[in-house]
DNA sequence: GTCTATATTCTGATAGAC
DNA sequence: GTCTATCAGAATATAGAC
């Protein structure tokens, strides 16, 4: 069920989607989902929180480094970690506006959270001298945008492989830092 | 019917706006709506269509200039654009699943060109050797998630003013672009 | 734990009075 | 050009049989 309805909210929106139309993916009649889900709302919002604390939880497994080796980790498994999960990101990024407040604030705290991580390198970097970043919050939020957008037209066996994307990107971030 | 369509699909999305809601915002019975549009798909189309050729309208406008200064304007021109219609770009990115298969052809051809207008600059900024840009589609695609992504934390009233903004953002796509 | 059936409400769109 | 009324169907969620 959670993996039919992550699929059909990607792809149609969450409004547009019916708990028959899970159902019916699923090979179930409506009534049935109701012994999984106690309704649709939180359907929706256990995706969500589950897809930002499984990035969290990746991410916390990662080595502390240096600020350039962390920006570049950072950039990489950012790419990474979206592209498996595109569905995922979409409905993410998507569907915010679909959550009822007290949801909201949840998957909000956990997405600060995430931006937080990015900001702590960058400020980081700058007080060693690495970086020049003028505004380490606004920079964090403009990385993240930019590296998100590789879910928009990313495919693989396009042209590039993915890891030479990264590469792009990394390139790009790591001019921009300033290091 | 227009702008009070844009808002309530800006805010809770195409699906979940019904013909009786907007005609409630604008003060009319859901059947007086019919009078100015044939049908709800035809309202988000013409919304986003109309964007989208106000932007490369207001682009057309700019004058010529080398690399640089065409790169800088770019930046500017898009930030600018963009936070000046926080509903329009909302509506206009998160909506594009919404479009009938036709109407989604002609808003893609149009972004394709949008698009196709910085990856231009960028390519002209290599030949020129005034940029270092490894690809310049790719590249093209990253600076404008990353320019588009303002308008995902920007108010105005806040800390920075958007000329600020545009500062630190002109800051790293010049750095990016290795100028 | 899934089914059928249903309560209740809402949906996009249309017809015809005025 | 807006209204009321309505069609035909779909929505979420629940009740109770099995």
């Amino acid at each position: 069920m959670r993996a039919a309805a992550l699929r059909l909210f990607a792809q149609h929106g969450y409004a547009a989607v019916s708990m028959r139309r899970i159902a019916g993916e699923v090979g179930v009649q409506a009534g049935a989902l109701y012994n999984y889900t106690p309704d649709k709302q939180s359907l929706l919002f256990d995706l969500m929180r589950e897809h930002m604390e499984a990035l969290l939880a990746t991410r916390a497994q990662m080595p502390k480094e240096g600020p350039v080796e962390a920006l570049e980790a950072f950039t990489r498994f950012h790419i990474r970690f979206h592209s498996q999960r595109p569905d995922e990101v979409f409905v993410s990024d998507m569907e915010l506006r679909s959550l009822e407040p007290d949801n909201f604030a949840v998957i909000e705290g956990l997405r600060r959270t995430y931006e937080g991580q990015l900001e702590a390198i960058l400020r980081h970097g700058n007080a060693a001298g690495e970086f020049t970043v003028p505004e380490p919050k606004v920079s964090a939020m403009a990385v993240i945008a930019m590296l998100t957008g590789v879910n928009t037209w990313f495919r693989a066996g396009g042209r590039l492989s993915l890891g030479e994307v990264e590469d792009v990107y990394w390139g790009m971030v790591r001019r921009a830092a300033g290091a």
